[in-house]
RNA sequence: CGGGGUAUAGCGCAGUCUGGUAGCGCAUCUGCUUUGGGAGCAGAGGGUCGCAGGUUCGAAUCCUGCUGCCCCGACCA
């Protein structure tokens, strides 16, 4: 992408409202806009950011045997009122009418939805287990929203919802999306710790929710230090081995990990100094195993082997991928800027071309550019008419992991420069050693 | 939902107390000079002063009502 040909509204100034870092850095890199409190516009950068976060969920909830649908974010209220659920959500629900005065609604979760496609389909056992996620926009009429897309309104979330015929089945599928979220955060190159949860008014008995440390967090977590460094499960663990799964959903939970709600003042305390960690932290994603809770009044249920019906065993489990955005910046940046992970950048490499209109330097960086790109690298070519300060300063603040530095100086002894924005390293390199360097 | 703020150009702000028809910095546009860490000079454009009433010869400024947004608390992917 030319930088000329890009839509980056980059502010100078950081407009007052924002009072977190990630909020600050969003605005000023322009990634949001705000529409109205705690409603956002996505701007291209941003976008760009929160489609790779979507794109590694996804790959991740297909990898542990998810399947994607996509339900609509209106619903009918009735659906609601099936559950119990219209009455007891409260004015966190947006509720609106349509030009028949039918009642509808904004869905702020798909419980009821997914447990009536389920049972308009599913009569035996023998379907199961059934895991449906969806990426989808929700919104939460919040009283108050807060600290830009960390607490917004409207967000986007990945809500997924198994089906088991029985409780051992439903705990198989529990651990696998426990698997699948580790590996999800990990690549992200966060360090997410699973802690014990409330259920609050999803239900259930079983819920995890998985934290990240940041000092900005809206939650005060406490836990054992071991969790700073844990291997994550690999690739190719066997996800439909339910003695796998366990260990894993095992060796992740065995130490102390709790929010504030569910912390234990007494078993924290026990454990040596050095090894207790007491930190603010973000939720980013919370898993539930909630059994017949949805079924049971919804009707959801199938033919068991024994031929009966049975009401099957359900939990779901959500990511906010909106909220990961500035989550992922609150853990990753500095006074200059983002620093975008390089699985999340919304471009791998930019390439600044210190002196446009040189003819020497142009012809350096069109090459590069054309060469990178060619290489399905997603290069931001800073082709725009600026100085070079301008220029450093835009790539710092927009956190692309890696700066190609390209200026007569440098081209005068056939060099060009290339700055690692994580640690500050630059080298000099010829142009081909460049292009060898990320196409290798 | 309680409490506290705030609303003037794209962003950050002054002007409001003491009424006289709107200004500063950054950004934008033009020209010249500059070019390895957010350049300099000269010029230019851009605002129904949140909205609606009222007082007044005259309202950004005073009065009334409304709305948006922000912050602090109780609730939450």
């Amino acid at each position: 992408m030319r930088l000329s040909r890009f839509f980056l509204p980059i502010l100078r100034e950081t407009p007052k409202e924002a009072e977190i870092v990630s909020h600050r850095l969003m605005l000023r890199a322009g990634m949001v806009r705000q529409e109205s409190a705690g409603i956002y516009a996505w701007l291209p950068l941003g976008l760009r950011v929160l489609r790779k976060i979507e794109q590694i969920v996804r790959e991740e909830q297909n990898r542990a045997g998810a399947i994607e649908l996509l339900m609509p974010v209106i619903q009918s209220a009735d659906l609601w009122r099936e559950s119990g659920r219209y009455e007891a959500y409260g004015k966190e629900m947006l509720r609106i009418s349509d030009r028949h005065e039918r009642e509808m609604l904004f869905g702020p979760t798909n419980e009821e939805m997914i447990t009536e496609i389920f049972r308009g389909y599913v009569r035996s056992y023998k379907d199961l287990p059934l895991n449906l996620y969806h990426i989808q926009w929700k919104f939460r009429d919040e009283v108050r929203p807060r600290f830009g897309v960390m607490r917004s309104r409207e967000f986007l979330m990945k809500d997924a919802y198994s089906f088991d015929l029985d409780a051992a089945g439903a705990r198989h599928s529990y651990n696998k999306m426990f698997a699948a979220y580790l590996r999800t955060f990990a690549r992200m190159g966060l360090k997410a710790i699973p802690m014990r949860a409330d259920t609050g008014p999803i239900g259930g008995d079983l819920s995890h929710e998985f934290i990240i440390l940041a000092s900005t967090g809206e939650s005060e977590v406490f836990c054992h230090s071991d969790y700073m460094d844990m291997p994550t499960p690999p690739a190719d663990i066997a996800f439909d081995d339910r003695d796998v799964m366990q260990g894993v959903f095992e060796e992740w939970t065995k130490r102390y990990a709790a929010t504030s709600e569910m912390h234990d003042a007494g078993a924290f305390d026990a454990l040596p100094e050095a090894q207790r960690v007491s930190a603010r932290g973000i939720e980013v994603g919370h898993i539930f195993y909630f059994g017949t809770k949805y079924s049971q009044p919804m009707r959801a249920v199938v033919n068991g082997p024994d031929g009966k019906e049975t009401p099957v065993q359900m939990g779901s489990y959500g990511i906010g991928p909106s909220r990961l955005v500035a989550a992922l910046i609150e853990a990753n940046h500095d006074d200059a800027g983002i620093i975008w992970p390089e699985s999340v950048a919304p471009f791998t490499i930019g390439l600044a071309n210190l002196k446009v209109g040189d003819a020497a330097t142009d012809a350096a960086c069109a090459d590069l550019y054309a060469k990178l790109e060619k290489a399905g690298i997603d290069v931001l070519y800073d082709d725009r008419d600026e100085r070079p300060g301008a220029k450093f300063a835009t790539l710092d603040l927009i956190g692309v992991p890696h700066q190609v530095i390209v200026g007569p100086k440098g081209l005068a002894e056939g060099k060009v420069e290339v700055k690692n924005r994580r640690t500050g390293a630059k080298e000099s390199l010829s142009l081909d050693e460049v292009i060898n360097r990320f196409t290798a």
